[in-house]
DNA sequence: GTTTAGGGTTGG
């Protein structure tokens, strides 16, 4: 790799490399030979520097002075995609306007062309033969980064070489009429609703220094495209939106080309904008602005007390409030009314209407734990905003803006309340959308919800998740599943193991017995997978057949189109083998974002590798190629990694494919959404094990599964990837099982036992017994 | 090359 700046009227010729032939930039193709090729044209767009891993990404677009009037413009402009350290020096010392001229590039198919109307190829700059030479009028600003150098002969700089500038009017300077771009301090806000037309609508009054108070109607086809505004005091640009006069004052709406960042208006905080646009704008002078605008702000009283959200332990009878929140649970009430289920983490001093729904129609949870129960608030959402309440799933971070508090007997249609009349507080989100009455989601990096997440971390968690049923455990062994009463209880009558041998199948029974032994000896090995779907335990596949499965796929892995929703990339490999470069693809939109740790789809590594890529990404999903695409390696392979954790996906009911995965309602990828998106059956860790117990009258062999994990104290998850759960489930069994006694020194252990028919391994009935709850450890015994 | 809304509370 190599990267010399040449200023204008100085620098020896020599530096040019005169032996590259130019190839016009409408003449690349993917089959252009690109050894010993130049390719020159001005930077008309620099984007931002992404890191991933050791690997830097950047973005730019060059356009090619017009050589000839038969070739479109759009084909003139080419997308450089720039790898690793050049990437960081082009994102330092290029800027947007500099001629350049690279060489030592390949040449790949433009997922984006249809998009972004650009050549229908990208320019690909990684690797030792990469070689960029900027040149450029203006001396840089450190003279000492210069080769000094007279104006190369191989290239005209052409004079005009400005970035676009915008430029911004204050509010009390509108014009009816102008397009205008402006800034201003959100005073009030509507979250986007449905219009009577084809947009969603959202309404802001924002003001400025000149004090004027200007109200912008934006229409957007969809949500994002609407400023993100999360609560009031948040600062916005506004591009291309056009001032008009109604009812005697100006107003501003969007227009042709309109785009919009927002950014949070807390003096001193990160100037980080948000918006939806693949590209935007922004330099020091906008930084600028925006804190000039924060701190102008801060000493002004632009909005009511009442536009922040308030906790619910602030909650007042007969008041509106803004509330910022989590939603638990849903579920629809009638037609016009949906029921959220949320909380913050803060006790409302009054008592809550307790609102209880069907758990058939329910999304989420339908019971809570008691404590958690007085936590949560009910708020009853109507009219045009059940559209919205549809959409949010349960874990989203909500901003719901004014909600009513309304005391007294509620009686809601359609509604049981588990309490009897009197005065609960009800959440009512009315139809309509006066005083900004919205539900808005907040993604969980910001401000409000780093906030909340704060309260809402330090909550205890609650036990118990849902569980297997014993039909699920029945079919597990191939057993009709037949009726069975689960009301297993510690409280029904011991009986001796002699005796409930002789007892019927289907029963359940209580006996005091010690652990004898118990198998598997090696405990990770009680470590199975389990499909939900087709109710089948399966082994762990072991480490050399995985690590088979990688090196095959490998071999099969060649580079390939990267699908419309990705970019393709290099990683080189961190700790001891420098040359390792393996390809990569990661979502465009996670690029443009610069959240490049959180999705990796990584090719041609070995088992090793990915597991050490795994420490440093989020989600290290491993691919191969088949017919020119990305596809999934054999399922025995984890088909993800995240950390030390590895996911699988079961064989029979799975049908992978590699697909643009979408985030969960917090805007993170897991285990549960990519496998969702790629069609995966995800596989689940079970502890599955044999135990021998005996009381003075026999010895029995009992098999426990879904209570093993309570009975060890640890979950099958933790066991997979964490030594200290290892070894905790180690103490626990060599606490119940003694390992210098084989007679019984252990402490005596409750059990509830059920009693079912299954096959041996020769096809014959046997009894089985299974554990059919948590242990009760008696004291120890002599 | 521009329909939609145009802040300000019925209440379930």
């Amino acid at each position: 790799m190599s990267f010399h700046i040449l200023s204008e009227g100085t620098g020896p010729s020599a530096l040019v490399p005169t032996d590259l032939s130019r190839i016009p930039v409408s003449l690349i193709s993917v089959h252009t030979d690109c050894v010993n090729r130049r390719v020159e044209g001005r930077v008309v767009h620099k984007g931002p520097l992404v890191s991933a891993v050791q690997d830097f990404i950047l973005k730019a677009v060059i356009e090619e002075k017009d050589s000839s009037p038969h070739v479109s413009s759009q084909n003139n402009s080419i997308n450089v995609f720039l790898l690793g350290a050049l990437a960081k020096k082009f994102s330092q010392d290029v800027n947007q306007g500099d001629m350049i001229l690279v060489s030592g590039f390949t040449v790949e198919k433009s997922p984006t062309a249809s998009k972004d109307r650009l050549h229908p190829c990208n320019l690909l700059l990684s690797g030792d033969s990469a070689c960029i030479y900027v040149f450029r009028e203006q001396p840089s600003p450190d003279p000492s980064s210069l080769v000094p150098s007279k104006r190369s002969s191989t290239l005209e700089v052409s004079k005009a070489a400005k970035a676009p500038k915008y430029t911004y009017v204050q509010l009390g300077d509108l014009k009816a009429g102008s397009v205008v771009n402006v800034y201003g301090v959100v005073v009030f806000f509507k979250q986007p609703f449905r219009s009577r037309g084809t947009d969603f609508c959202s309404s802001l009054k924002i003001t400025d220094q000149s004090k004027q108070r200007t109200i912008c109607t934006i229409f957007c086809d969809n949500r994002e495209k609407h400023p993100q505004i999360y609560q009031a005091g948040d600062i916005v640009r506004l591009h291309r939106v056009k001032a008009q006069l109604f009812d005697g004052s100006i107003n501003l709406v969007n227009t042709f080309g309109f785009s919009a960042l927002t950014f949070d208006g807390a003096v001193g905080g990160a100037v980080e904008p948000r918006t939806s646009s693949q590209s935007f704008h922004f330099d020091e002078e906008d930084k600028r602005t925006v804190e000039e605008l924060r701190s102008w702000a801060a000493g002004q009283v632009l909005f009511p007390q009442n536009s922040a959200s308030i906790p619910l332990s602030a909650v007042q009878p007969k008041t509106y409030f803004n509330l910022t929140c989590q939603l638990l649970a849903k579920a629809p009430v009638d037609s016009t009314c949906t029921l959220l289920k949320v909380w913050d983490g803060t006790r409302c001093p009054h008592t809550l209407l307790n609102a209880v729904v069907e758990p058939a129609v329910t999304e989420g949870p339908t019971s809570f734990s008691k404590n958690k129960e007085n936590f949560i608030a009910n708020v009853l959402v109507f009219d045009n905003h059940t559209e919205m309440a549809r959409q949010l799933k349960p874990g989203a971070f909500l901003r719901i803006n004014n909600l009513q508090a309304t005391s007294g007997s509620s009686k809601v249609l359609g509604l049981a309340s588990s309490q009897s009349e009197g005065d609960h507080l009800a959440f009512y989100l009315h139809g309509g959308t006066s005083y900004g009455r919205g539900i808005g989601v907040l993604p969980e990096n910001s401000a409000p919800i780093q906030e909340l997440k704060r309260v809402l971390d330090s909550f205890p968690v609650d036990v118990g998740v849902e569980e297997l049923n014993d039909s699920d455990l029945l079919e597990v062994w191939g057993t009709p599943p037949e009726s069975l009463e689960s009301d297993c209880s510690h409280h029904i009558k011991l009986v001796p193991l002699s005796e409930l041998k002789q007892s019927n199948p289907d029963q359940m029974h209580n006996v005091r017995v010690q652990l004898r032994s118990y198998q598997p000896r090696r405990l990770y090995q009680a470590l199975k997978l389990f499909c939900r779907k087709c109710t089948s335990i399966q082994e762990i596949p072991d480490d050399e057949l995985v690590a088979d499965v990688f090196s095959e796929a490998s071999k099969r892995s060649e580079s390939c189109t990267p699908p419309w929703w990705a970019l393709r990339g290099n990683v080189n490999l961190p700790g001891d083998s420098p040359d390792r470069t393996l390809s990569i693809y990661l979502p465009t939109h996670l690029v443009t974002e610069g959240k490049t740790k959180e999705l990796l789809f990584l090719m041609g590594s070995t088992l090793e590798e990915t597991c050490r890529l795994a420490a440093s990404y989020q989600n290290v999903v491993p691919v191969t190629s088949s017919g020119g695409h990305l596809a999934p390696l054999d399922s025995s392979a984890p088909f993800l990694f995240t950390g030390r954790k590895r996911y699988y996906g079961c064989k029979r009911c799975s049908e992978a494919a590699i697909r643009n995965p979408s985030p969960d309602g917090l805007g993170v990828f897991n285990a549960k959404t990519l496998a969702e998106a790629f069609s995966v059956q995800l596989l689940e860790f079970v502890l599955l094990m044999k135990l021998e117990v005996q009381d003075a009258t026999d010895t029995l062999e009992v098999l426990i599964w879904k209570d093993a994990e309570l009975f060890l104290g640890v979950s099958a998850e933790d066991i997979a990837v964490n030594q200290e759960a290892q070894n905790h489930m180690c103490q626990t069994m060599d606490s119940l099982c003694p390992p210098e006694s084989r007679t019984g020194r252990g402490p005596w252990l409750d059990l509830c036992l059920k009693t079912f028919r299954g096959k041996d391994d020769g096809g014959q009935d046997q009894n089985y017994y299974h554990v059919c709850n948590a242990p009760i450890i008696k004291n120890s015994s002599t």
